[in-house]
RNA sequence: GCCACCGUAGCUCAGUGGUAGAGCACACCCUUGGUAAGGGUGAGGUCGAGGGUUCAAGCCCCUUCGGUGGCUCCA
């Protein structure tokens, strides 16, 4: 006698068991049609599953009651598109194996095995969405059906893909007792995948679908297992949406720094040079030296000392530190002196026995840096210390080199080499909060000033089962409750991962997405126990005592290479004026008024801005598309009109028509105190109205 | 590193075994034009590299380098 509650309150009671199809039809029509699945006590569930006892049930349609895009509807619909993807795709190419097909994200995707030589590529997708538009026009239902766990895994032990009796006997382990199948039509007769649900009701429902793209996936995820192939498709409920998603990855591939980066010129990576090392254009130097010298104001202000290091230190440093040979995979390999190498080379010393000597120290040579502390721990060693000197700060823009995997390697965001804006605060224990909230307040403070606001914050601590780690436990113990209380203090959300510390020390990261969605840290702020540890560092304590200093490492943007790849896809290219290669484009009219033109560029050059005159022979309608396709903030259109008034008429970026005018004089300096400042469009609300309507 | 796909002019791309193409950008000429593409002419290519098949290869095969999408990894 089941009570239901209806999320309005409302209660239904029901002489026997109803399904939530028959409770939404009891409803009306009109939500019996629109019903794709339900919530059941909060749980998704399908539609035709019976309700036996009292519950809340809550009908899930495609749209939510507030209009928007349901994400449990879209869930049933790309999980449900995934199985119609499957069978599709088991038509086209028989012998398929099916893995794991779950819905994710923005759509869904389905691990297979294909028989050998009969891989899929982009050009078979067609004919699989074909064959999918076939089975959603037939309109099936998907039908549940269950078998005990023994009777499942015989049956499926009988059907002979490893895989899925893999799945089943994951799922009674997790202490499933019973296994699930869904029937696209018939049990028996039509395709069936071993499946937990829930689907929508049948086929006819999905609305629009897409096959997306095709990738390689391990088994498990575990490189040492199976290669499978993973099909990505995306499914919305109407067209229209389908549309306006593909109209939204479109419109990211255009913002994507890649993209945007080839376009403005800002940097360049080279294969003649090597892969995932950056070059920067003149253009992107620009925006770098911004930033750095924006960050360094700030540090000047902070008490921190600049310091400079070499770029490769004896692989002894390394070992001491604990770099080497720890991390010898992602480094690229040390350099060994000719002589030396000669002379292993004639006794016939193989590349395994060269690695064995460089570990255990009978070999030296030197290492690209894959960090700068060590550098700078022995430039705080070099000199003793005093408790009063604490803390010492010590900064640099340096450069480091790891050898990231090639298949990793892309763009800004994931490099061989990059420049960190790194620091390394030598502190005494009890500083250590004070100093890392400091820490936090830099990178939220350049965050806040370049208008980033989409990020989240990560306190990473060690994974109680890892051996990666080195140093004391109860330093661990200090050290991450010090982050913990310093991330609390900053006031915003943070989460805690296991698992995501350095291995001397727990960390607090800033992470923010980019276009296509994937995540990247960038700033840093770690603390550390061990590396003061390994290097014996020491100060004299108030007791004439010596003592052990803590370590703080941050770097607030993180690397200059990636956070200035995000940020391009932050401002799509369109920076603020201070960080804008170019700043303002004078343009004549003609060239009756060139020399006016060549008098306002020479001011604005005066005051600092860059600047550049356009005087080719285009009309200015032609002009400004170029300006504008090159994101220049500011166009400066001058003509015999203006020069006659010494004034400008001004063209702001993103406005699509003229902005008014300004005198000469002010619009000099009002570009000047927006560049100085840091500042977006101070001029907006001095310019004058333009000319003629 | 693994799997798939891609690599043609500075850029974006077309070109299914038979004499290398388009648009934009570039150079020159005409045009001196008041707010998102004025017109003309021209130059620009060992089709990523190496090997192979073929009478003939941008196109087919192998190797290699690079890029893209994923997977794995990221001190």
């Amino acid at each position: 006698m089941p009570r239901i509650t209806l999320p309005d309150g409302t209660i239904k009671e029901y002489a026997g068991v109803v399904t939530a199809a028959q409770v939404a039809s009891d409803i009306g029509p009109g939500l019996a049609k629109a019903a794709l699945g339900a919530k059941v006590d909060g749980v998704l569930c399908d539609l035709a599953a019976p309700l036996t006892k009292n519950c809340s049930l809550a009908i899930v349609t495609a749209k939510s009651r507030d209009g928007t895009q349901s994400a449990e509807a879209l869930q049933l619909l790309r999980h449900s598109t995934a199985h119609v993807m499957a069978e599709a795709i088991c038509r086209v190419f028989p012998g398929t194996q099916l893995v794991y097909g779950p819905p994710v994200e923005s759509g869904f995707y389905y691990d297979m095995a294909f028989p050998a030589g009969r891989t899929p590529s982009a050009g078979d997708f067609a004919a699989i969405e074909a064959e999918m538009a076939k089975i959603v026009a037939e309109n099936r239902s998907f039908t549940r059906y269950e078998m005990s766990a023994v009777d499942g895994l015989t049956k499926l032990a009988s059907e002979g893909n490893k895989y899925k009796v893999d799945n089943a006997k994951r799922a009674c382990d997790a202490g499933s007792s019973s296994l699930s199948w869904y029937a696209t039509g018939a049990p028996g007769t039509d395709w069936e995948d071993l499946c937990r649900g829930p689907h929508v009701p049948t086929t006819g429902r999905i609305g629009a679908f897409k096959v997306m793209s095709i990738a390689a996936s391990y088994w498990h995820g575990d490189e040492n297992s199976d290669r499978l192939t993973r099909m990505y498709g995306t499914a919305f409920a109407t067209k229209p949406e389908l549309d306006a998603h593909i109209a939204l990855l479109e419109e990211a591939k255009n913002r994507d720094h890649r993209v945007i980066g080839k376009h403005l010129r800002l940097f360049h990576i080279d294969e003649m040079v090597g892969q995932g090392l950056v070059l920067w254009t003149p253009r992107g130097s620009i925006v770098r030296n911004e930033l750095q010298t924006f960050i360094s104001d700030e540090l000047r202000r902070q008490g921190y000392s600049q310091v400079f290091t070499p770029h490769i230190g004896k692989l002894e440093l390394y070992r001491t530190s604990g770099h080497y040979p720890y991390y010898r995979e992602s480094q690229y390999p040390p350099l060994i002196d000719h002589e030396q190498l000669k002379a292993l080379a004639a006794e016939g010393c193989s590349c395994s026995q060269l690695a064995n000597k460089m570990e255990a120290g009978e070999i030296d040579g030197y290492l690209l840096k894959p960090m700068n502390c060590p550098h700078h721990i022995r430039i705080f060693a070099s000199e003793p210390h005093s408790w009063r000197d604490m803390p010492v700060r010590l900064a640099e823009f340096g450069t480091v080199y790891r050898w990231e995997q090639s298949g990793e390697i892309g763009g800004l965001t994931r490099v061989r080499g990059f420049t960190q804006d790194d620091a390394h605060l030598f502190c005494r224990e009890d500083q250590v909060p004070e100093e890392l909230i400091a820490c936090l307040s830099l990178v939220k403070l350049i965050f806040g000033t370049l208008g980033m606001h989409d990020y989240r914050v990560r306190v990473g601590t060690r994974d109680p089962d890892s051996a990666k780690y080195v140093g004391e436990p109860s330093n661990w113990d200090k050290a991450e409750q010090a982050c913990r209380d310093a991330a609390r203090s900053l006031g915003v959300p943070f989460t805690e991962e296991a698992g995501e510390a350095a291995f001397y020390g727990p960390k607090i990261d800033f992470i923010v997405r980019d276009v296509i969605g994937r995540s990247w840290q960038l700033g840093t702020v770690q603390v550390d126990y061990n590396l003061p540890q390994r290097f014996d560092l020491s100060y004299v304590g108030a007791d004439n005592r010596s003592h052990r200093p803590v370590m703080i490492h941050r770097a607030p943007f993180g690397s200059m290479e990636r956070f200035t790849g995000v940020l391009i896809e932050h401002f799509g290219g369109a920076f603020p004026l201070w960080l804008s290669p170019e700043q303002v484009r004078v343009m004549p009219i003609s060239e009756k008024s060139a020399d006016y033109a060549r008098e306002l560029q020479g001011a604005l050059k005066a005051a600092g801005l860059r600047t550049v005159l356009d005087e080719s022979n285009e009309r200015i309608q032609a002009r400004i598309r170029d300006a504008a396709s090159e994101r220049i903030p500011y166009m400066a259109i001058v003509g015999p009109r203006d020069a006659e008034a010494r004034k400008v008429s001004v063209r702001v970026r993103g406005k699509a028509e003229n902005a008014g005018e300004v005198t000469f004089d002010e619009f000099v300096s009002v570009l000047t105190d927006e560049h100085r400042s840091r500042g977006t469009r101070t001029l907006a609300g001095k310019l004058a109205p333009a000319p003629g309507g």
